[in-house]
DNA sequence: TTTATTTAGGTACTTCAATTCCTAAATAAG
DNA sequence: CTTATTTAGGAATTGAAGTACCTAAATAAA
């Protein structure tokens, strides 16, 4: 069984607790407990976090009652900012498979492939942390 | 540096070969050839073709001037197909990232998922091998 | 019939990313 | 000040995908 949409366990997780964060607004959240509403790895979400915190979508706070929170305004944290911390910046404009170069002069999948891919890429632009 | 459409090496190995097939009919070719043209490691296209072979895409002869060649119409053979006979069957029905349950009531990607996954899933559908 | 070519397929190895483990550092609470 | 809690981050492990290796089977050509 396979996805065509390519997004990780790690990106999920992101996506999923920043939601849940932002949700829970003002009060922070610890990973502790967003493992477990998430039903996963307490030791995989740390990792992401680490990310998501060395990039400035959360501010940490350590020690008891410490935990995340969301290091600004809701709406301007998107899905693809959390996407791209995760997975690495898009690529929009080389092949979408990532090859320098082909036996084939046009694309075997014409200009499908790019117009998917931008329309992924707009949609997770668009859509943002505001709503919960 | 992130794709966001899944598409791994071996189905595109898979889908740029049998378009390579198509396209020098009704001539067939060996891996050989092909894995010179398409820049890859042999023993790893042999080893997509012996899926496409057992999953009746191509039909293989053995021996000096032996190779693969479509085993069916060209037009009969989508990009879908070949897709699903390397990553496996693609699920639209439930999560798009496989979870059975979930904190949220409604999904965080709202419809934008299964918007997207249907797009794809239609277009790969709908190309073949018959423009080659 | 013999030989060279080519696919079939099992097993093992490699590589890279994903995940886990373990210890350190920070800090609030008592 | 001490302790318990929580994040930080390096190191180790795991797992999946890709790759290589090897032998067998088929078959065309000589």
């Amino acid at each position: 069984m396979s996805n065509l949409i390519n997004i990780s366990e790690a990106a999920s997780l992101a996506l999923h607790s920043m939601a849940l964060i932002a949700r829970n607004q003002p009060q922070r959240m610890n990973v502790k407990v967003l493992a477990r509403d998430l039903d996963v790895s307490q030791t995989h979400l740390a990792k992401v976090f680490q990310k998501l915190s060395k990039n400035g979508l959360v501010k940490s706070v350590r020690g008891p009652a410490g935990g995340f929170e969301l290091d600004k305004p809701a709406e301007d944290i998107s899905f693809l900012e959390i996407y791209e911390i995760i997975e690495g910046k898009v690529n929009l404009t080389d092949c979408p498979l990532g090859k320098t170069h082909c036996v084939f002069e046009t694309c075997i999948f014409g200009d499908e492939l790019n117009r998917i891919s931008a329309d992924i890429y707009a949609t997770l632009k668009e859509m943002n942390l505001s709503k919960f």
